[in-house]
RNA sequence: UCCUCCUUAGCUCAGUUGGUUAGAGCAUUUGACUGUUAAUCAAAGGGUCGCUGGUUCAAGUCCAGCAGGGGGAGCCA
């Protein structure tokens, strides 16, 4: 068995002065042949390791190099040096694992994110890394206490699916075919009843239809894994794989679906402040940092944790699309002609300059619009009572965007299978969707939360690629 | 996929109207110092200027194509 030492965390936190301790970790930097800067992870507070001179052979200190794995044995003192409040007088150093200085990449100083993406496998070892994924971790367990003490039943949704008739999106394909001698039929397309399936498949692009099949059984459940969709989208906040959650919740309508996002996502936030208070101090101090190489007119009024606070004490502004519309076609910034596409007539997709109008400088706050046009949004929603708009919700917030979409659903078996048939949706295929409606059809809703969007938001990291450990995206799955 | 900007040492960047041997800080190596906080001081090593072609007496510098990256847009979460 390996004599696991104590966490550096602790070590920090409340380690007695006098007490014999052992901790391992890599070395961040080795000052003055003396004081070795060690972590392991468990915060970014560095424990300063002393070597008294004299005290160890020069080959073993010539070894104590950035990167290097130490295991360190010895008495944990009050420390006379400023900048820490104990430190571990070494008695006993052992080199877990040398790193040749002349070729490991990491250095003590800053590097640009741009060139951490490039050593994803390494860029863990940094603080700002550290934050981000001890946050994510956070964001992510906040998810499941909430829906967990909601008495939501957590569902897992299949990855590999047949369903690509949602349009959400462009699928990935699941084959066995050796792709040099794909089997055809005789009339030379391919013959996917010869594939693993017997059918075409693919990698799922929601969870969505599935959890209503458990949301009509179970009352309430929630879907939380990867999604893929094979988009060439190259942005800041888009990726091939992400992680979605996705509620679902029978007798719940547009505005349950609505108080329920908004009570999530600052639940959430509040958890996360509340138990990551060194890292969003970290990630918030880096912000702040980043902010001041940018023009004055460019940087944020507010500091991140200020700015998460100011979400949670106020309400999310709740405005239909055509309120959102009329805002916007009698907006200063639309009469000036400053937007690109130009604000004129009901019914017209709204594009990112508007929302973020809307959000960053009209309402200063995430703000849910509700009711769209039944034009451009999916087929599955529920039509109103006016024959014009569906009961769909999207949560926009400053910096992102969209970070959540859902909607009512369309429970009334008629008024779907005219809506499928109307936006070509194959009703045939979907016959177990539309059994829903068929048997025992209950008024229900739900939405989907972009995590890697959520994370984004919460630790103020403005590229998508920067918060989930390996990202994917076109031209991208080293590591 | 479209628009736009960028690519010079391990990292971050400078490099004049095209002109001789391409620079700095940090990192690395060596030495000095020894209660440091991204230690300090001194010295040294380190470059196919993204790739390919073109213009020119002469290209890191100008032009074209390609590749990679950033930002914005679309698609969306």
């Amino acid at each position: 068995m390996f004599n696991i030492g104590i966490r550096m965390k602790e070590v920090l936190e409340k380690g007695q002065p006098g007490s014999e301790i052992t901790v391992m970790g890599w070395v961040r930097t080795f000052r003055n042949n003396q004081f070795i800067a060690l972590n392991d992870g468990s915060t970014n507070t560095n424990l300063q390791v002393v070597a008294e001179l004299g005290k160890f052979d020069d080959s073993l200190l010539k070894r104590i190099t950035t990167g290097a794995a130490l295991k360190v044995s010895g008495k944990l003192v009050e420390s006379p040096g400023k900048g820490q409040h104990v430190e571990l007088k070494a008695n006993t150093i052992e080199i877990l694992g040398d790193s040749d200085p002349e070729k490991y990449p990491l250095q003590p100083k800053k590097h640009s994110l741009e060139f951490l993406r490039e050593i994803a496998h390494l860029r863990f070892r940094t603080n700002t890394f550290a934050s981000v994924f001890r946050v994510r971790n956070t964001v992510a367990f906040a998810i499941h206490k909430f829906f967990n003490e909601k008495g939501f039943v957590y569902l897992h949704a299949p990855i590999i699916t047949a369903s690509d008739a949602e349009g959400a999106g462009e699928t990935f394909h699941v084959t066995n075919f050796d792709l040099e001698n794909v089997p055809r039929t005789p009339d030379g397309k391919v013959d996917y009843k010869e594939d693993f399936f017997g059918r075409h498949a693919n990698l799922t692009v929601s969870g969505q239809l599935e959890a209503e099949l458990g949301a009509t059984a179970l009352g309430n459940v929630y879907t939380f894994g990867p999604t893929f969709r094979a988009e060439n989208s190259n942005t800041t906040r888009h990726l091939a794989e992400f992680w979605m959650i996705e509620p679902e919740m029978a007798f719940y309508d547009l505005e349950d679906n609505m108080n329920l996002a908004e009570e999530f996502i600052k639940y959430i936030i509040s958890y996360t402040l509340e138990n990551c208070k060194e890292d969003m101090a970290f990630l918030d101090a880096r912000l702040t940092d980043e902010e001041k190489t940018k023009p004055q007119q460019e940087r944020s009024e507010m500091g991140l944790v200020e700015k998460l606070q100011f979400v949670l004490s106020h309400t999310f502004e709740r405005v239909s699309y055509t309120e959102a519309i009329d805002i916007l076609k009698n907006c200063n910034y639309n009469k000036k002609k400053k937007f690109k596409y130009p604000v004129n007539e009901w019914g017209i997709d709204l594009q990112s300059e508007h929302e973020r109008y809307l959000v960053e400088k009209h309402f200063k706050k995430p703000v849910i619009l509700y009711n769209y046009p039944k034009g451009i949004k999916a087929f599955y929603m529920r039509s109103n009572e006016d024959g014009k708009t569906v009961a769909a919700m999207d949560i926009l917030v400053p910096g992102i965007g969209e970070i959540v979409g859902g909607s009512q659903r369309e429970e009334r078996l008629d008024n779907l299978e005219q809506r499928m048939k109307e936006m070509n949706v194959p009703v045939d295929e979907m016959y177990w969707y539309l059994d829903l409606r068929r048997f025992g059809t209950v008024p229900h809703s739900g939405f989907g939360l972009g995590f890697e969007r959520v994370v984004q938001f919460v630790t103020g990291m403005t590229n998508i690629r920067d918060v989930i450990p390996f990202p994917r995206y076109p031209k991208s799955v080293e590591f």
